[in-house]
DNA sequence: CCGAATCCCTAGTAAAATGGTAGGGATTCA
DNA sequence: TGAATCCCTACCATTTTACTAGGGATTCGG
């Protein structure tokens, strides 16, 4: 019950592309940078989220990737299905099982949960409360 | 983002006591075979959930496993953070974020909609459920 | 006090998933 | 033409998962 490294990483390469917002495309060695991701690894990242149709690319001098449909036509949720495949909750030795089972309704419940929140969470939504965190200003008691 | 089968072997083991009901002890052996659970391994997993103060043991001739609460005192959430952990959001690269991120407010948002359902549901309300269907019965359009 | 039944404890282990790295090929464009 | 970029295949070390093996420690009826 947790979230990998690498669904992090896709999220938050698509979210440096929604806040660049440009028409023009980023270079994967700088959203390696911007995000702190090892740069081959994102590679395969963001081939896996262009093969989903999320991204789109350009190659050569200035060349690199862009999103394939405005911000808030993505979701957290799509992201993740896309790179670390759906929710499941342990299906493969209860294939056959009893009818009667209160386990397949509880998972449901959960699901829909989880739904509520990576499918309604746009990274138009993301990129707003970023700002507003921004403008509002962290306080810095340090002082 | 998915439910280890062990968390779930988990799950079934307390159902199955929850459902037992009565004070005398329940043998690995019968546990393992009325859910379909690797004998072995379900000791293990008991005895996590043992050292959890969730269910409690006795040796010899008469003996076997127990719930050391009642059921309206164990929730799923209990149970599935004692075998496979808390969830977590990937936490192990991203120590030392810029404090502008806005993941982790949306980490807490999923985790606060998941803990809703798991964390709400206890298993009296599993055995209530799974009793209410089965007086119901499930239709058999078989005929 | 014996011995059968049960839980308890430590190890081991094959397969898969995770989190990467390496090296070069294919495009694009000045 | 050549430099910059994405693209593709393969490889790899480590950790996690889902078990299995083997025996030791308790309990309790007789």
């Amino acid at each position: 019950m947790d979230v990998s490294v690498k669904g992090e990483y896709a999220l938050r390469a698509v979210f440096e592309l929604s806040r660049h917002g440009k028409p023009e495309p980023m270079k994967i060695a700088k959203i390696a940078e911007r995000q702190r991701i090892p740069q081959k690894f994102l590679e395969m990242i963001l081939a896996q989220l262009k093969q989903g149709g999320y991204l789109g690319s350009r190659r050569g001098v200035d060349g690199g990737y862009f999103l394939a449909r405005s911000p808030d036509q993505i979701t957290v949720g799509d992201i993740l299905r896309q790179v670390d495949g759906p929710f499941q909750p342990a299906k493969r030795p209860f294939a056959d099982e009893p009818t009667d089972s209160p386990f397949p309704e509880m998972w449901d419940r959960v699901e829909r949960a989880l739904s509520c929140v990576i499918d309604r969470t746009t990274f138009a939504d993301l990129v707003e409360r970023w700002r507003q965190r921004r403008v509002k200003g962290v306080p810095n008691w340090q002082i």
